[in-house]
DNA sequence: CGTTTGGTTCCATTATTTGAAACTTAGTCT
DNA sequence: AGACTAAGTTTCAAATAATGGAACCAAACG
């Protein structure tokens, strides 16, 4: 979680100090950083410079703590409505969430991990910047297992390789074999599984979002709690899951979408 | 109409390019960031692929087409939950929502920009993502000019050269002298008005949330239309307002900086 | 096919980054 | 108060990385 050993010059050198102010999740001093870095003092003061001037970071003048610039957020929008599904697939989760009165989640691969791009909940209005954004781990998800059940082989196994594998549950599959067992019984179904892998009484069923290429862009669930309902019970909701994955990705398509990894 | 005198070495110019892509709003090819760009080809095409290598941009391979990466979301999530003013301030907006009924914004300064973070919809809640993240002009907005009312001299000056003073409607204050002149008066009032300057038909008026040490860290507004009502009308929240702006800087100042003198 | 357009790679030159060390505060201890 | 300490800031020659003109490649065009 702390040092990425990337080096894509001095730019890659300074969004991993950019990444080492966010994995803090509070603000946090120099000196702090400064004992979690690689980088001589004076180095790492520069980039905390360069990346303030730049909004990337916010430092306190009160209390000399760096935190993340608003920029991002600024730029956080412009990336979601340009390159995430969630602006096309908006309509349809709107018909599928009214449909099943779930809560629902529509999610994309980044890095290895699920990320959370729109989320509609069966309750209350939303609070999307607190949800979307979110990441979450792939193996022990419902729309991580139906990506990474559609990944190439070569991605797969990059994939694999970036997950913890922690047994968050009793039900978790906690090693890459078990779970390439269950990927290619998803893969069988068209549909993923989540019997409270992740957390206990959450369950839910995922459909991955394909082009027609058989590409993954992303994935798309409905869940559930096992207090509400059952596993059985909610799979009555494959078929629309599917369908609307399939109207995402038509939708998408027609604008031609990027290639995530 | 970006202005390229940036001197942050190479991780600002970097980010510039990343601007220029966020800036095009949609799939944008290498040539076209060219003829757009003071960089030669050779050092244009390395700062894209570092960028891409890095996640922060993405590239089409079948359209040769670049967007921005969706590890720009993840990261403002991050600095949303943490650096902005939205999770803090989140309550006191829905109570403020609910007691006026009109649009209520939260905004910060950013780059001499207003950038909103939060927003309550008068009819229906929705959109966060769609919404916070946006960006708008300081000098004709409530929220904009109530911000910069109370900067420091300096950081003023910085705002208004940043400004572009384009004449949105015939009340645009449209020169940085005109500014200045209702700035003194929005510091001696205590709250900005928003006279359908920006766009007709909106109006709004606005506080500021300033530290105890008086320094800007947001604004606040309620807005409405000149067909649901009159700015005179709109003024009976004026207390309401501030009080509200108050409560947030108080909380936003206990929360993140938990011990004090 | 010869040509144009759009994208990628080379590599000697140049400018930027680097980081040990010196310096400046601001705070603590005796 | 004065001496020490910790945290943050600045300096500057050496090391390194960025630069960009030009060559190159590959489609698409005519």
């Amino acid at each position: 979680m702390s040092a990425e050993g990337n080096s894509d010059g001095t730019v890659g050198k300074a969004l991993d100090v950019l990444d080492m102010v966010a994995g803090a999740g509070r603000p946090v001093r120099f000196s702090e950083l400064l004992a979690d870095s690689a980088f001589p003092k004076a180095t790492l003061y520069r980039f905390l410079q360069t990346l303030t001037n730049q909004g990337m970071l916010m430092l306190d003048p009160d209390r000399g703590t760096y935190t993340l610039g608003v920029r991002l957020v600024r730029w956080a929008h412009a990336a979601w409505a340009q390159s995430s599904l969630a602006p096309v697939a908006r309509p349809y989760l709107d018909v599928l969430s009214a449909e099943t009165a779930e809560t629902i989640h529509l999610a994309q691969m980044d890095q290895g991990q699920v990320l959370y791009v729109d989320k509609r909940n069966a309750a209350r209005p939303i609070e999307m910047f607190a949800q979307a954004g979110k990441v979450g781990p792939a193996y022990c998800t419902g729309v991580g297992k139906a990506m990474l059940a559609y990944l190439s082989d070569e991605d797969l196994q990059a994939a694999i390789d970036r997950q913890s594998f922690h047994r968050f549950t009793e039900h978790t599959y906690d090693t890459p074999t078990k779970l390439r067992a269950e990927l290619r019984l998803i893969r069988d179904r068209g549909y993923a599984f989540d019997r409270e892998e992740h957390e206990p009484g959450i369950i839910c069923i995922a459909a991955p979002i394909l082009t027609r290429a058989g590409r993954v862009i992303g994935a798309l669930s409905v869940t559930s709690t096992t207090q509400r309902t059952t596993l059985a019970a909610l799979e009555i909701h494959a078929t629309r899951v599917i369908e609307t994955a399939a109207q995402i990705a038509a939708e998408a398509e027609a604008w031609r979408f990027p290639q995530h990894t």
